[in-house]
DNA sequence: CGCACCCTTGATCGTTTTCAAAATGTGTGG
DNA sequence: CCACACATTTTGAAAACGATCAAGGGTGCG
């Protein structure tokens, strides 16, 4: 109740230009702040949520990095996301009322825990905050288009190229360096992810650094020929929305 | 203003229980109705939309089927979706203010034309109406990430199958025989769609048929073997929401 | 009826998977 | 700080799956 609560507000949060306060006027921010309350912290390869759990929250990523996977009926998973840092994870569990797939955390992270039915009745006097959570929808459906774009057309290593670069430019655009990042993610979520084989995955990525497009140590990335990276996957930098 | 509009109203269309009237009372689906007055027919590979064309409307499909896709950098396109009667098509343009793929009928088809500005401000008045569009858009993303399922980690044979019984079962949900069906979609973009060849997909057709799975004549599918199918698809027969 | 397009079928080629093993990295407790 | 155990990553060789190239057969529309 006193100001000294250590939980971080939208206000002052360092993605809220990601997040859902984009458009939104201070005092609309200050509104959207007692959704946004509730924070929680998970250390590496805890869940957020699991497949098949009831749907009560959205989760707004305020550090660290995510996957989120749905699982086959025979058992089999297909990571179908990274997450970073201003991205909402839960909303394709909107329509049946639970979790069709399950999100677990990549490294230490944490997330701004949001009751839907309150995110919802304050959108609905908000007209900003509406048009936000429109936006954020259609642009994560733009981005599994380009996914499935990935998947279906592309070759292995077209498909590293594009994620290498995906990812470089999502650091950027949160003020990180866009040349020098952490896959945080093992080999093996990422050959998942692009539909490959860790081994595969492992080839490649030797590769590229004997043909001198980027550096490797452990899982720190150094982009060192964004052009050549470009030509291999096919699409263009700007690879993600807006 | 009269009576004996010929404009077919969501009040008696034959999809209203897959489509935006979910949910709705009889006088909320009378307010709907003022935002989907306008109709468009389309022809066989008639575009409803083209890559880059503004936003302003979202179409939802009375009758007929659609396929979209997206278009990569260096021109090639991937199918990214086969739409069918009481589902809607543009969701993924609202973010970025355009189009980023593009849609085609398959078939003569009618589309009703919504106007987003004006369903957007009636959504806002009318709860059940906001829901159900969030629903949808929810929906999409859970399809989405079972198509990047079934493109990342299956073999064609899987994702042949696995189509087949997509398409079987939102037929049957709309009331036709699950068991016979026609593939309005030419080969290709099977082909494309499931990130194969189309050469492989009808080896695959010709060899469901062989092994009693399937009947075919030309586009006409008779399913035989359900059971099997699914088996081979990995994917058991709910593929779909709801 | 003829032409164009789509679909089928066959043979060969290439990429990616699979199987196997070694090397590197990570975390733990002594 | 080091040593050990375990997981992840790298690398190699062989096999498989689907792509590509090529030709022939249907089907529907003018």
């Amino acid at each position: 109740m006193g100001k000294l609560s250590t939980a971080v507000s939208c206000g002052n949060c360092s993605v809220k230009r990601l997040c859902l306060p984009v458009g939104l006027s201070e005092e609309d921010i200050q509104r959207l702040e007692h959704v946004t309350r509730k924070k929680k912290i998970l250390k590496t390869g805890e869940p957020l949520f699991r497949a098949g759990d009831p749907f009560s929250n959205l989760y707004a990523i305020r550090s660290g990095s995510f996957k989120s996977a749905v699982i086959g009926a025979d058992g089999d998973t297909q990571v179908t996301h990274f997450a970073l840092p201003g991205e909402l994870l839960g909303l394709d569990a909107y329509s049946s009322g639970a979790h069709p797939g399950y999100a677990e955390a990549l490294e230490e992270s944490s997330v701004c825990v949001l009751p839907f039915t309150q995110l919802e009745s304050l959108a609905q006097q908000v007209p900003a905050l509406q048009k936000q959570i429109y936006s954020i929808f259609s642009e994560e459906l733009k981005q599994e288009n380009e996914a499935l774009l990935l998947l279906g057309k592309r070759s292995a290593e077209s498909r590293l190229a594009a994620l290498l670069i995906n990812i470089s430019s999502r650091y950027a655009r949160r003020g990180y360096s866009a040349s020098e990042f952490l896959l945080t993610m093992p080999r093996m979520d990422i050959a998942n992810y692009l539909g490959l084989t860790a081994e595969t995955v492992s080839r490649l990525i030797s590769r590229f650094q004997k043909q001198g497009l980027i550096r490797v140590r452990g899982r720190a990335i150094t982009i060192l020929d964004l052009i050549a990276l470009s030509e291999l996957a096919g699409t263009h930098c700007s690879y993600e929305g807006s």
